[in-house]
DNA sequence: CGGATTATTGAGCCAATTCAACATCGGTGG
DNA sequence: CCACCGATGTTGAATTGGCTCAATAATCCG
């Protein structure tokens, strides 16, 4: 019935893999359903309608949210993978602010002012809390990033720019071959410049020199190979995010959510 | 007893007025007690320590959220008034991540790990869903800050970024003297251009300009008069952003907490 | 008043941009 | 199959915006 589950193979099933933040199976009840989307490469989804209504938790694929000003300057704010959040903006109506899908992606769309209506299994109370929680989470989350990616803005030169853009890029979609690294960008040159704060022009040049360097090879224009990962990252002044582990996030939900869940039966 | 209750004049009862997301009332059910911190100028509190286990609302005063690099550079992530909230870092720890005081400033401090406990007044779960929403929505607050800033450091140049600051600013700190706005900067030119991605030289560069052009005028050091502030944003390619309105965020509280609020009654 | 800190201004330099030419890639139709 | 075309990527030359370094000025504070 729905697209994504034959060109996916049927892998978007709302299970854990699938949405860490398990976000989506409190929405959903745990089975896809009407709340997921599916964004085929280009497509956009606007996030300035002038508030925070509704939050979209990527499933599957890829996708950059954008910033445009009234001159056509863009800036990409983020690049968003499984498990990310993503949500309304309450500023850049007029300038325009939206999700665009770098490869094909399924999000799970919820909306908040929804979210406190009786259809949400476990009753309003209970689930209600570890919903906002997971929310607080899963945002917090997205305010880090943020945080360090406006580091790299701030204080960041090209090069350094570079680099970490390439070695958070392999930590996040990289597989091992060998002792190397190897990824595909599902990008251009232009979103990559976007992200960086940097022109297409400068992109090209640095990857040139890195290349030069030895320090990565590319294959063809979207694939690159990273000989030693460790050594890219040990040229960068910041660390590198870490996108596998979600501990951080569980010892506030056990810290705020769990203990009320214990409590709830003695309360009710 | 309290050091501010002398020098600010009796003014710090938590109030809604001083914590307008109400989220300091919820933590201590309205009377300022041991929570309450006072920072003096200069003076700092890590937020490095490898998790968000604490959140901070302010209460008076203005604060920098800095985040250092490990070669010395020195980004200011936010620079937060009355109402707004600060909140650990997993990432940061080694370069280190900071709050530090502007100006004499008294926070709220909030220790997440007991926020569950059944010290708080309500009960566990009913006012804990509301403490956890509003949390939400100042959290949600700061990522928009944030991403707006990111727009200003990866796309604007720095006649822009002065330009867009010296708005902001003055929206939130000025006050009107006839057709000017007049307000006072507690910080050195070497703040706002950690803050801008800049460096000191630049910004007295840019100020003078502005000066030249009569589109500021700087009485002393740290005083600003805008004869037309309007004029001013009018050169911005962006918004600004509006601090005085927290309308965006009851509409989600309204959605996420008040419905579960008046069921709560029928529930249990 | 004196010394330290902070701010301003200038000269020269370098990193990143702009503009322009050319190369490569992917897709489409003859 | 290959020729063509548009989109994307690379490279070079010239320009410029912002930085570094250095000298001077203003301000703060004991």
């Amino acid at each position: 019935m729905n697209s994504y589950d034959i060109s996916l193979g049927g892998k978007l099933e709302c299970s854990e893999a699938m949405c860490k933040s398990r976000l989506c199976q409190l929405v959903t009840g745990g089975s896809p359903d009407k709340r997921h989307k599916v964004l085929q490469r280009g497509d956009r989804l606007s996030l300035g309608d002038g508030a925070c209504r509704k939050v979209w938790i990527i499933l599957y694929g890829m996708a950059a949210i954008c910033f445009g000003l009234a001159d056509g300057r863009r800036q990409i704010l983020g690049l968003e993978t499984s498990g990310h959040i993503m949500c309304g903006m309450n500023n850049g109506g007029q300038n325009g602010s939206w999700i665009e899908a770098l490869t094909e992606t399924v999000l799970c769309e919820m909306d908040l002012a929804s979210l406190g209506s009786p259809a949400y299994p476990g009753g309003p109370c209970r689930d209600g809390q570890r919903l906002v929680s997971e929310l607080f989470s899963v945002i917090h989350q997205r305010l880090e990033a943020c945080s360090a990616h406006l580091v790299t803005l701030g204080r960041l030169d090209s090069t350094e720019r570079v680099t970490l853009f390439l070695a958070d890029m392999a930590n996040r979609l990289g597989r091992p071959v060998g002792q190397s690294t190897y990824l595909e960008l599902p990008m251009t040159r232009e979103d990559i410049a976007d992200y960086l704060g940097l022109n297409t022009e400068t992109i090209s040049r640095i990857f040139s020199r890195l290349k030069k360097n030895r320090l990565v090879q590319f294959p063809s224009r979207s694939a690159i190979t990273i000989p030693d990962l460790k050594a890219l990252e040990r040229r960068l002044p910041v660390d590198i995010p870490d996108f596998s582990s979600t501990s951080h996030v569980s010892s506030f939900l056990t810290a705020v959510s769990a203990p009320s869940f214990s409590r709830d039966g003695a309360h009710s």
